[in-house]
RNA sequence: GGGCGCUUAGCUCAGCGGGAGAGCGCUUCCCUUACAAGGAAGAUGUCACAGGUUCAAAUCCUGUAGCGCCCA
C-alpha cells in the first residue's frame, strides 16, 4: 500500500459533537461555496424540486421541518448521485394572511386600511414583508436546506407578476375566465369573497325555529316552515313544497304573506322539498342560501340580497332592521314572529355551519359578481395525466383523492375583495364594458378600438385568489413566459413533495395550468407525506399547547438529530406521532457515530489513495465491505423509492449494530496484535467503511458528516456536499458473510449462557469443542482473537469428550462446552437444555406439519420447499446434539 | 350520507402471501481505555373480531366493531 496517506486535522476530535457552532459553519461554508446552486450549462441530467412556497408570514413549524426534509434529503442525494439539482425556492404573499397581520398591526394604532387608502396601505405591507418577512429563509438554513437562495422568489416580484397577467389574459380571451353573478361564500369579517375551499364546516349547537307563514286569501290557513337561521326570512321570496305532496296540492301557485315584511310570497312545486323532513315546505332565500339559489333560478324568482358586505341587514329589508348585524336581527325576528304569535316551536338542533378558516367567523352565500375559472375544462386533460401515469401519485391511493374532487369540480371563483395581492388586469369602461389586457396602455387601445375613442378606464380593485399565482409556480418561477434555458431544461419537475391537505388548493391547480400553458404536467411525482402530531396524535395548535418548535429542538439536539428523526418516520400512510425523547435517541446515534469515528482516529485508521475495497484479504474486512455495499444499495433504493423510514433505518442499524457493535469490536484484536499486514488492511478498510457512511449519512445528517469528513479527509478537497454517491458494486462476499454470521451466532450463544449461568461478566472462562468438522476448527482458530475476547474465553480446545459439569451450547454441527462444574446448577442446566429442546421439537412440529401436506409439496415453490427441509435437518441435528447433552448430564 | 385510512409487544410504529420485528420503556449484570447520550443478556404478542380464498393469511377478499381524516 502506498504511503500517501491522506493526513487528518492536527487536533483530535473532541470529546463531544458541539452542533452549534458546526452547523453555522458548515452551512455558511457550503452556501458561500455555491453548492446549492444548480448549472443550467451542465451536462448532468437535471433533478427538479420546486419548493412549496411558505407564507411570507410564516414561521417554521414541524410540518415545515417534515417536509423540507425530506425535500433536502432527496435533493441532497441526487446531487451526489451526478444529477443537476435544482432546489427552487420561494415565499407566497399569502393574501389573506398577510393583510391581516398588517391590519392588525395598524389596528394597534387604531388605523384601518380605508384610513390609509389603498397605494399607502400596500406601501405599508411591502414594509413589513422587507422587515419580518425573511425569516422562514433563514429559519430553513438552520435546517440544513440546500435551495438555490439565489434564485430565491417571491409571488409577487416582477417577472411572476408577468406570468400571472399573461395567465388572466389567455384564459380570458379563450373564454375559460369569465365574470359571473352567483352566490359566493361572503367573509364578513374579511369582507371578501373566498374559494369553496376555504370554508370549513364546523358543527354548531343551535335551534331550529319552526314559523308559520299565513296563505293569502285563506284565513286561518298556514305553511309552516323550519329554518336555522331566522334573519334569512328577510329575504325570503317563495315557499317551496314538494309536486307530490298531497296535502299542499292546491297550494301550488297561490301565495303566502311573509310574516314581519308583508310581501307576498310565491308557493311553488319543487322537488328540493322533502315531504319526510318537517311540515314538508321550505322557505326560500335565493340570495342567501346555496340550494334555494338553485330552486329560485328554476322559478325564476326574485332574488333580494338583505344584508351588506359586514353582514348587516340592509336597505331591502323593513326599516326597523337595516343597520342590525346578522346575529342581531335573528333574535329580532325571532321575537317578532313569537310576538304575532307565528312562533309554532323551537327545537334545539345541531348543524353544519361553514366558516370561514382565516376570518373565522360564519361565511355568509351572498349575491355578488366575481371573477370565475372554468376549472371543469381545464381538469379534463389534468385528470386524464393521472389516469395515464405522467404524474404519479405516491402513496398511490391519493390520486383517488384527486379525482374524486377533480372530477366534481365546481367552477373557481378568483376574485377577492383585498388589496394585497394581483391585482385584476381589468379595466371597465364607462358603460361596463370589460377590457382584460396585461396593461393600461393594452387595456386603452383595446377601448379605443371598441368606442372608436379614447374614454376613460377604471380598473377592476379586486386581487386574485393567492392560490391563482401559486398554481403557476412550477413554469412562473423558471421565467416564463420568457423562454429561459432554466424553463426548458428544468420543467417539468421530478417531484414535489407536500401534504395532503393542499392536493385541492395547490397541486390540482398546478396540474391544470401546467398542462395548460406548458403542455406538459408540471411534475413526474406527487408524493403526498405524513402530517406530524404529538405524541397522542393531536394536531400541534397553539390553542391546544402542544407545539413542538422546531428551533428549539435543533438548539437541544441538533439539527441532524431532527431530521433524521423525521425522516425515520416518514414511512409511507401514516401520520408522525412526534415525541422529543425520539430526537433524544437519533440524537444519540449521532453520538455513537462520533465515538466510533473517534475510535478509528485513535487507532490511526486512514485510507491510503490507491485503497481497493474488492482486494483486501481479511475474512472480517471482506464482510464488513459487502454489507456496506449491500447497504449503500438499499439506502439509494430506499430514497429512490421515497421510503425514507427504509433508508434512514437501515443506516442506523447498520452503523449501530453492524459496524460498531460487531466490526469495531472485531478489529480491537486485530488492531493490537502483531500482524502488521492485518494492521495495516484493517485501518484502511475501517477507514473505508466510515467514509462510506459519512457520505451515506450525508443526506440525513449533513452536519456531524460534514464535520467528520473535514476533520479526517480520508479522501482530499471532498467536502461531502459536493462528493459522490458511493458506487459499490461487484463487492458482496457471501461467503465471508456466512462465517462472520456463525461467529456472531457463536459469541451471542455463549453470551446468552454465562448470562443466564451467572458467570461473572468480567470472568475469562475455558470452552471446549466436541465434534467440530475441520473447516469449523480452522475457523475457531482463524477468529479466535475476536471470539476469545467477545465471548470471554482463555480459550477454545478441541475435546473428544465433555468433561462432566459443563453447559453445553450447539451451534451448527458442534457441541461446545463451558465446564463450570463449581458453579453450575444442574437442575436449572436440565431445565435449560429441555427448553431448548422443546422449542426445538416444536419447530419441527410444525415444519413436519408442512412437509405432510401433499398440496404443500405439490403447489408450493420449490424453492421454499427445499428451504423448509434443510430448515428441518437443522433442527432435527440441533435436537439430537441437545439431547445428547441431556444424556451427558444423567451421569452427574 | 359518500369516500379514504387505521387497529401488530407497556408506548410509538415497521412488516403487507412461506410462520412476528424495531425504537423507546422495563428487568438483570457490567464504568471491559470509542461511546453510561454506553455495553451484554432478558421478559412481553389468540398480529381488533367473525367468516372466506389459498398447500400456506398479520399479510388477499367480505362483513362487524372501535378510532381518525376528507368531502357533502
Amino acid at each position: 500500500m502506498s504511503n500517501s496517506i491522506s493526513a487528518g486535522s492536527a487536533a483530535p476530535l473532541d470529546k463531544t459533537f458541539e452542533s452549534a457552532e458546526v452547523e453555522a459553519r458548515h452551512y455558511a461554508l457550503w452556501e458561500q461555496s455555491g453548492a446549492f446552486a444548480a448549472d443550467p450549462n451542465s451536462d448532468k441530467p437535471p433533478y427538479t424540486i420546486i419548493m412549496p412556497p411558505p407564507n411570507v408570514t410564516g414561521s417554521l413549524h414541524m410540518g415545515h421541518g417534515l417536509t423540507f426534509t425530506l425535500q433536502d434529503v432527496l435533493i441532497r442525494y441526487y446531487r451526489m448521485a451526478g444529477r443537476d439539482a435544482l432546489w427552487q425556492p420561494g415565499q407566497d404573499h399569502a393574501g389573506i394572511a398577510t393583510q391581516m397581520v398588517v391590519e392588525r398591526q395598524l389596528a394597534e394604532k387604531k388605523i384601518t386600511r380605508h384610513d390609509l387608502g389603498r397605494e399607502a396601505f400596500i406601501d405599508k405591507v411591502w414594509e413589513w414583508k422587507a422587515e419580518s418577512g425573511g425569516t422562514i429563509s433563514s429559519q430553513l438554513r438552520r435546517l440544513g436546506a440546500t435551495a438555490d437562495w439565489p434564485r430565491d422568489r417571491f409571488t409577487l416580484d416582477e417577472g411572476v407578476s408577468k406570468a400571472v397577467r399573461k395567465v388572466f389574459v389567455d384564459l380570458y380571451r379563450e373564454g375559460l375566465i369569465y365574470k359571473d353573478s352567483r352566490l359566493v361564500n361572503w367573509d364578513p369579517a374579511l369582507e371578501t369573497a373566498i374559494s369553496d375551499l376555504e370554508v370549513e364546516q364546523q358543527e354548531v349547537k343551535g335551534n331550529l325555529w319552526y314559523f308559520q307563514y299565513p296563505v293569502d286569501g285563506q284565513p286561518g290557513r298556514v305553511l309552516t316552515v323550519a329554518t336555522t337561521r331566522p334573519e334569512t326570512m328577510l329575504g325570503d321570496t317563495a315557499v317551496a313544497v314538494h309536486p307530490e305532496d298531497e296535502r299542499y296540492r292546491d297550494l301550488i301557485g297561490k301565495h303566502c304573506v311573509l310574516p314581519i315584511v308583508g310581501r307576498k310570497i310565491l308557493i311553488v312545486a319543487d322537488e328540493y322539498a322533502d315531504p319526510e323532513t318537517g311540515s314538508g315546505a321550505v322557505k326560500i332565500t335565493p340570495a342567501h342560501d346555496f340550494n334555494d339559489f338553485e330552486v329560485g333560478r328554476r322559478h325564476n324568482l326574485e332574488m333580494i340580497n338583505v344584508l351588506d358586505r359586514k353582514g348587516r341587514i340592509n336597505e331591502n329589508a323593513p326599516v326597523e332592521y337595516q343597520g342590525l348585524d346578522r346575529f342581531e336581527a335573528r333574535r329580532k325576528v325571532v321575537a317578532s314572529i313569537e310576538e304575532l304569535g307565528l312562533l309554532e316551536k323551537v327545537e334545539p338542533h345541531t348543524h353544519q355551519v361553514p366558516y370561514g378558516d382565516r376570518g373565522g367567523v360564519p361565511i355568509e352565500p351572498y349575491l355578488t359578481e366575481q371573477w370565475y375559472v372554468d376549472a371543469a375544462t381545464l381538469a379534463k386533460p389534468a385528470i386524464e395525466a393521472v389516469e395515464t401515469g405522467r404524474t404519479k401519485f405516491v402513496p398511490e391511493n391519493w390520486s383517488k383523492t384527486y379525482f374524486e374532487w377533480m372530477r366534481n369540480i365546481q367552477p373557481w371563483c378568483i376574485s377577492r375583495q383585498l388589496w394585497w395581492g394581483h391585482q385584476i388586469p381589468a379595466w371597465y369602461g364607462p358603460d361596463g364594458e370589460i377590457f382584460v389586457a396585461d396593461n393600461e396602455d393594452e387595456a386603452a387601445d383595446l377601448a379605443r378600438k371598441h368606442y372608436g375613442e379614447d374614454k376613460p378606464l377604471e380598473r377592476d380593485p379586486d386581487v386574485l385568489d393567492t392560490w391563482f399565482s401559486s398554481g403557476l409556480w412550477p413554469f412562473s418561477t423558471l421565467g416564463w413566459p420568457d423562454e429561459t434555458p432554466e424553463l426548458k431544461r428544468y420543467y417539468p419537475g421530478d417531484v414535489l413533495v407536500t401534504g395532503f391537505d393542499i392536493i385541492f388548493f395547490w397541486v390540482a391547480r398546478m396540474m391544470m395550468l401546467g398542462i395548460h400553458f406548458m403542455g406538459d404536467v408540471p411534475f413526474r411525482h406527487v408524493y403526498i407525506h405524513a402530517l406530524v402530531r404529538d405524541e397522542k396524535g393531536q394536531k400541534m395548535s397553539k390553542s391546544k399547547g402542544n407545539i413542538i418548535d422546531p428551533l428549539e429542538v435543533i438548539d437541544e439536539y441538533s439539527a441532524d438529530s431532527l431530521r433524521f428523526t423525521l425522516a425515520v418516520m416518514a414511512a409511507q400512510g401514516r401520520d408522525i406521532k412526534l415525541a422529543k425523547n425520539r430526537v433524544e435517541g437519533y440524537r444519540n446515534f449521532g453520538t455513537k457515530l462520533w465515538n466510533a469515528a473517534r475510535f478509528c482516529e485513535m487507532n490511526q485508521c486512514a485510507l491510503p489513495a490507491d485503497f481497493d475495497p474488492a482486494k483486501v484479504s481479511q475474512t472480517v474486512n471482506r464482510w464488513i465491505i459487502g454489507e456496506t455495499a449491500r447497504v449503500a444499495a438499499e439506502t439509494a433504493q430506499g430514497i429512490e423509492a421515497y421510503k425514507f423510514n427504509e433508508a434512514a433505518g437501515g443506516q442506523y442499524q447498520f452503523v449501530w449494530n453492524t459496524f460498531c457493535d460487531w466490526y469495531l469490536e472485531f478489529i480491537k484484536p486485530i488492531l493490537n496484535s502483531e500482524d502488521a499486514g492485518a494492521i495495516a488492511e484493517t485501518r484502511a478498510t475501517a477507514a473505508w467503511v466510515l467514509d462510506q457512511i459519512l457520505l451515506m449519512l450525508h443526506p440525513f445528517m449533513p452536519f456531524i458528516t460534514e464535520e467528520l469528513n473535514e476533520h479526517f479527509r480520508f479522501v482530499p478537497d471532498r467536502p461531502l456536499i459536493t462528493a459522490p454517491w458511493p458506487a459499490l458494486n461487484g463487492l458482496d462476499a457471501t461467503d465471508a458473510k456466512a462465517e462472520m454470521d456463525w461467529v456472531v451466532r457463536l459469541i451471542t450463544d455463549i453470551r446468552a449462557v454465562r448470562a443466564e449461568m451467572n458467570v461473572p461478566a468480567g470472568a475469562q472462562i475455558p470452552c471446549l469443542v466436541q465434534g467440530a468438522a475441520s473447516e469449523t476448527l480452522a475457523q475457531l482458530s482463524r477468529h479466535a482473537g475476536y471470539i476469545h475476547r467477545l465471548a470471554r474465553l482463555t480459550g477454545v480446545d478441541a475435546a473428544t469428550e465433555m468433561p462432566k459439569g459443563a453447559v453445553q451450547i450447539v451451534v451448527g454441527e458442534a457441541t461446545y462446552g463451558l465446564p463450570l462444574a463449581d458453579v453450575i446448577d444442574i437442575g436449572a442446566e436440565r431445565d435449560r437444555l429441555a427448553k431448548a429442546i422443546e422449542k426445538a421439537d416444536k419447530e419441527i412440529g410444525g415444519i413436519d406439519k408442512r412437509l405432510s401436506n401433499p398440496g404443500f409439496l405439490a403447489k408450493a415453490d420449490p424453492a421454499v420447499v427445499e428451504d423448509t427441509r434443510e430448515k428441518r435437518q437443522e433442527l432435527a441435528g440441533q435436537r439430537d446434539k441437545l439431547t445428547a447433552a441431556v444424556a451427558r448430564l444423567a451421569d452427574l
